[in-house]
DNA sequence: CTAACTTGTCATGTC
DNA sequence: CTGACATGACAAGTT
């Protein structure tokens, strides 16, 4: 036994741990200006249910008292297990499987989206993060539910280890790593399944439709059909037609200023960044993809090839960057990401396509990436206003088919910045396809699309409906007083002061003490109808009425800071119960039945509650007999710890409860950070689109000595740490990115 | 009737 | 050492 509690202790000590992991890790918080109290309660345990209750006192299930006492030798371990997997589980994102129930629901052939159907109760269920989901089908559905989730979440590179039952070291250690993998999101992927994305865009869709009040993405259906539009769109033919005559510098220090075309804006003001994704998926509703444009676009997607510390490395690198590039950037383009219509940039650019847009009053500082820098506080409470110049623009993602995607941001290089020669029209004729990608490295695309994807889940997704589910068990949550202050003194609190009744003793002490044992109630029985009838209620009255608090202490936690009035009232309720004697007599305790049986001239309630020295000095006011001493001391033991029981019990229901609610606040707290990095992401994203279409601006208009367009494939622009941007030659600035690869390695080791 | 749940009680340990 | 308290375990009662 003594091992086994020690094992108990130990899982539930490893959970404590893993508590403390988790809030560890999410303390992103302490960059993102988020606050994490619940992790802090947890860690540095200021939660009284912590500090009350030794942790294997955890017994039965979440839910309340769940296993029978007879099988504690187990259920310790089964709570530390489900909390354990409740935790692990918080390291899957959980949108998707909300997508994946939205689905289902919107599969009715009923058609109509009420939270009331069973299915949408489900997926609001499941989108809890709690897996207690009850109803038809609850298992399939779930395994489903958790198969597609974790499917999800390996793809997007936050991948919980499956929630097995032992939580051993090389658990902890696991979910730290996969944690990391989180943060990464994405990254390391090589391999991105167009079906699968293409499954969750229509779910992500089916989100926007149905739970969102059929809020469908106005010419998402036209415009993305325009696939072949795309190609010439992207390639910028207008961008030569604009080139202004050709600068002669070799090495150019790119300080002019290029003035587009406003009306060349390729998403326009409305674009919405999210819906790109989707649009792009749409337009390729399956592996069998249309050719041209598209499968491009794609391509640079399915290439990511950096590892997850690479990319973060990298996404670090990019903000240091960004910081010190003060870029001036219009900041109306908060439309773009925010007060956009559905529509979907990416299609829209597609069907704008023959119109390519072109930033105006764009600079080549704004070409570099330091000139995102202002544009976009990533680390802004408000990512979303993530100030994307209205002027920028946002072309879509082209292919680089690049193979040196490990050119880190912090490389200076610009070298085949998303250089689209297949898109690039006259500008990129000569780009070859191996150019790098200098921005690959640091977030490539399937990472960002993927993110995507995840954005649009979550942003969708999560937001209406798992949020609203979040609330609605909070709420739901708020009914129960999880106020650990209730201390549990309160019911132990003087009662004997207001006993009114001091009961009058029946003097005959005579012939009963002889009788006197432990079942003396036997001899009680003859007796009892001699009894004063007011003596016999005063005695009796204090224990049941006093059960009837405690237990709905039990329900309610919050009623029991009243107790030590209530059991006052209580108490004196009783006499007013006189009329039914045999009532009383029923509802006496054993202990009571022995009081009366001895005749102990005072009540039960007395015995037990009265302090030591009144206690003492009540004892001494009365000529008892050893047998009635006895049993006074232990009626007084005995209530005492029965009360001590009640309250042990409560204090265990408490922390049950404080557990569960700190485990959904991690949840709460684990969603939402995963929703702003995702936004984060997104914006990074597009800071990288921007980056690029700007790198293709100025090469494109870069004219050598005999006015002729520079080679993509022989020359590069590089971006020079003093904010100017150089061209050079591509293997310069190869040998550059190699060395800016190596770097933040040798760091890293 | 059984199983699950509740409650009281005891033994034991801690403070 | 004693009293109060906490808590695991068990048993009896209740649902």
């Amino acid at each position: 036994m003594l091992s086994l509690k020690k094992y108990l202790t130990e899982g539930l000590l490893q959970f404590t741990i893993l508590l403390s992991l988790i809030g560890v890790r999410v303390d992103v918080d302490t960059y993102l200006t988020s606050q994490l109290p619940p992790l802090r309660e947890i860690i540095l345990g200021p939660s009284s249910a912590y500090t009350q209750t030794q942790f294997h006192n955890l017994r039965n299930t979440l839910d309340g008292y769940g296993i029978h006492p007879k099988s504690i030798d187990l259920d310790n371990y089964f709570t530390a297990r489900r909390l354990l997997s409740q935790v692990r589980a918080l390291d899957r994102l959980q949108v998707p499987t909300t997508e994946v129930s939205a689905w289902l629901v919107h599969r009715d052939p009923e058609g109509s989206v009420s939270g009331s159907q069973p299915s949408s109760g489900l997926a609001l269920e499941s989108s809890s993060g709690l897996q207690d989901v009850t109803g038809p089908d609850t298992g399939v559905r779930e395994s489903e539910t958790e198969q597609g989730f974790s499917e999800d979440l390996e793809d997007l590179g936050a991948v919980a280890p499956p929630v097995s039952g032992d939580l051993t070291k090389e658990d902890i250690d696991l979910i730290d790593i996969l944690w990391r993998q989180d943060i990464d999101l994405g990254a390391g992927r090589e391999i991105f399944d167009y079906s699968h994305r293409q499954k969750e865009q229509d779910v992500d869709k089916e989100l926007q439709d149905g739970v969102e009040q059929e809020d469908t993405w106005p010419g998402e259906g036209e415009e993305v059909l325009a696939p072949n539009l795309l190609v010439d769109g992207e390639t910028g033919e207008s961008f030569p037609a604009q080139v202004p005559g050709g600068e002669n510098q070799t090495a150019l220090s790119l300080e002019l200023c290029l003035r587009l075309p406003e009306a060349t804006c390729p998403f326009g003001e409305n674009a919405e960044f999210p819906a790109d994704i989707s649009s792009l998926t749409e337009a390729v509703p399956s592996e069998s993809e249309p050719p041209g444009l598209q499968n491009n676009l794609l391509s640079p997607l399915l290439t990511g090839t950096e590892s997850p510390f690479d990319l973060e490395q990298q996404w670090q690198d990019l903000m240091s960057i960004m910081e010190m590039q003060a870029m001036e950037v219009n900041t109306s383009t908060n439309e773009i990401l925010y007060n956009n219509p559905p529509g979907d940039p990416l299609s829209t650019n597609y069907s704008l396509a023959p119109n390519t847009p072109i930033n105006q009053n764009v600079s080549l500082h704004q070409a570099s990436l330091g000139g995102c820098s202002q544009d976009f506080s990533l680390f802004s409470p408000e990512v979303e206003s993530l100030p994307v110049a209205s002027s920028s623009t946002l072309l879509p993602l082209v292919p680089s088919n690049s193979t040196s995607l490990n050119s880190t941001f912090g490389s200076t290089n610009l070298t085949g910045l998303f250089f689209p020669p297949q898109l690039n029209g006259t500008a990129n004729d000569t780009a070859g396809p191996e150019l790098p990608d200098p921005l690959g490295g640091l977030l490539d695309e399937a990472m960002l699309d993927e993110i995507s994807l995840m954005d649009l889940a979550i942003e969708e997704g999560f937001n209406s409906v798992q949020a609203s589910q979040l609330k609605e068990e909070f709420d739901s949550d708020s009914g129960l007083s999880l106020d650990s202050s209730h201390s549990p003194s309160s019911l132990s609190s003087s009662e004997g002061s207001s006993s009114s009744s001091s009961s009058s003793s029946s003097s005959a002490s005579s012939s009963a003490s002889s009788s006197f044992s432990e079942e003396g109630a036997v001899g009680y029985s003859s007796d009892s109808e001699t009894l004063d009838l007011e003596e016999v209620e005063g005695a009796v009255g204090y224990q049941p009425e006093y059960s009837k608090f405690c237990r709905m202490s039990y329900q309610d936690p919050s009623q029991l800071s009243c107790l030590p009035y209530l059991e006052h009232v209580g108490h004196n309720h009783t006499y007013n119960m006189a009329p039914s004697a045999l009532d009383s007599d029923k509802q006496m305790s054993r202990d009571e039945h022995r009081a009366r049986a001895m005749k102990i001239p005072f009540t039960n309630d007395k015995i037990i509650n009265l302090p030591v020295e009144e206690f003492n000095e009540l004892l001494s006011k009365y000529q008892l007999s050893e047998a009635q001493l006895s049993l006074i001391r232990d009626i007084r033991r005995r209530g005492k710890n029965k009360m001590a029981a009640q309250n042990c019990r409560k204090r265990k229901l408490d922390t049950i409860l404080n557990l569960k609610r700190d485990v959904e606040d991690l949840q709460r707290d684990k969603a939402r950070l995963l929703r702003e990095k995702v936004e984060f992401l997104r914006s990074l994203r597009q800071m990288k689109q921007k980056v690029q279409s700007l790198y293709q601006e100025v090469f494109g208009r870069l004219r050598d000595e005999n006015g002729r367009p520079y080679s993509p494939s022989q020359y590069a622009l590089q971006y020079a740490g003093d904010g100017s941007v150089l061209l050079i030659p591509r293997t310069l600035a190869d040998q550059q990115a190699r060395r800016q690869e190596r770097k933040p390695k040798d760091r890293r080791k």
